[in-house]
RNA sequence: CCGGGGAUGGCGGAGUGGUCAAUCGCAUCUGACUGUAAAUCAGACGUCCAAGGGACUACGGAGGUUCGAAUCCUUCUCCCCGGA
């Protein structure tokens, strides 16, 4: 019995499904080139629209001759809309209260450096990622704490669907190809209720593509601040992901936004999600948090699917003491470049020295190892 | 030989009577990292222990003053600067 490859079509490919996108928040892949992120197995990126207007001014990219033409990659890529970037910016350590701000207008942005403060709306947002050349965008979304009343939240929810059918409405006018993708973004923090009205209301107005939002992940009334200055541990949110897949009706295609560790990727891909990135193996890679085959490393992670086949991985703190004269490849099972010219020995020092060949290397064996595992989920979950 | 200035924990470098086992930086060790303002951040970092509490040894060496010294005095050793 043969199995079609579920996927999506974009005016840039075929994604074929499920499908793991490295964020190129700035428009690169931090450390790599896209020459090597295609020769590792990627497929498709996801960039973002606040960073890009801000740092590289989307005008001057439509004028360019757009986003593939500027970064010289031929594959889908997909935009984040910013409303994500200001939420996470309002919440970040060193930045003040009340400078970056969503409201019911939209997303306020300041920048620090000169003090300019720019306001992205539902509309604006995809305009910046129709100019930007994007493939799959997303409408402007408005996340919320999950330690907010639940006054709060759900007007973040109301706020969220408001925004979502503006930006809808402005893509079906303004977009310049039919074959244009768009997504919106389920929010309802960690209320279930919030959750499902608030899929169930972007079901109605009608998207390709529908995301998970937020943090996937249970706080256990744990604030967000309190986490970053302590450590408090958190879990993924399993249940929630499962249960607004489930809300979502079959057959559409779901993307869990920032997900997540290889181990949360296999529940999802077994809950139904489909689309997946996160900034893991690429930041772990720099700060030499490299993802191995089991046994090749120190901590042991596995996942038990529902069809009770066992994914397992190892983690392998490079820059440890006791990795200091190991000869041996970072992982003797990989195939990437990094695996086939360097010892730990040597990347350890490459990473502790923070030099950028070494970080090239380590980025490379952590995003090859995201790739094959989504080749190893794909082939065996879901597809019996 | 004379005059002046110094010697602090792996290194650099604060501290000039008690709150000093000693600011800070580097290095080191450990840990975090989930739609990247994260090549970042947090903790540890004299020794030992029944270990978030306690004991011991410490600011070049040796004495001394004092209830109490890294801090004051004497002396020794070494280093730097200037003058013979």
């Amino acid at each position: 019995m043969s199995f079609i490859k579920p996927k999506l079509e974009t005016r840039h490919g075929d994604i074929f499904l499920p499908a793991f996108m490295p964020d190129a928040t700035y428009g690169f892949i931090r450390c790599i080139s896209f020459k090597d992120a295609e020769t590792v197995g990627v497929s498709e990126i996801v960039t973002t629209t606040l960073h890009l207007e801000q740092k590289i001014g989307s005008k001057f990219i439509k004028d360019f001759g757009g986003i593939h033409k500027y970064l010289n990659w031929s594959r889908p890529i997909f935009s984040d809309s910013g409303g994500w970037q200001v939420f996470s910016l309002i919440n970040a350590k060193n930045n003040p209260r009340n400078l970056h701000r969503l409201s019911k207008v939209g997303a306020t942005f300041i920048n620090p450096i000169n003090g300019t403060s720019s306001l992205i709306t539902p509309e604006t947002s995809i305009q910046i990622q129709l100019n930007i050349g994007s493939d799959v965008l997303t409408v402007l979304d408005n996340p919320v704490h999950v330690n907010s009343s639940l006054a709060e939240q759900k007007r973040s929810v109301e706020i969220n669907t408001d925004w979502a059918r503006r930006a809808k409405k402005y893509f079906d006018n303004n977009k310049d190809s039919e074959t244009l993708k768009i997504s919106c973004v389920v929010q309802g923090g960690d209320n279930f209720e919030l959750r499902k009205r608030s899929a169930l209301e972007l079901t109605e107005i009608g998207f390709d593509v529908y995301n998970f939002g937020g943090l996937p992940l249970n706080w256990s009334d744990q604030l967000w601040r309190v986490r970053q200055q302590k450590e408090v541990k958190t879990t993924f949110f399993r249940e929630m992901l499962e249960y607004v897949s489930s809300i979502l009706p079959v057959g559409t295609i779901k993307y869990a936004m920032g997900v997540g560790k290889p181990v949360d990727i296999a529940f999802c891909v077994d809950v139904g999600w489909q689309i997946f990135d996160t900034v893991l193996p690429t930041r772990n890679a720099r700060h030499g948090l490299l993802f191995v085959s089991e046994g090749q490393g120190d901590d042991n992670f596995e996942y038990l699917s529902k069809s009770k086949k066992r994914f397992a991985y190892d983690h392998l703190h490079l820059k440890s003491a006791r990795y200091i004269k190991d000869d041996r490849p970072v992982d003797e099972n990989c195939d990437c470049e990094c695996c086939r010219s360097v010892s730990r020995a040597y990347l350890r020092h490459l990473i502790r020295m923070k030099e950028p060949s070494g970080l090239r290397l380590a980025t490379i064996h952590n995003l090859r190892f995201y790739i094959k595992w989504m080749e190893k989920i794909s082939d065996q979950i879901g597809n019996d």
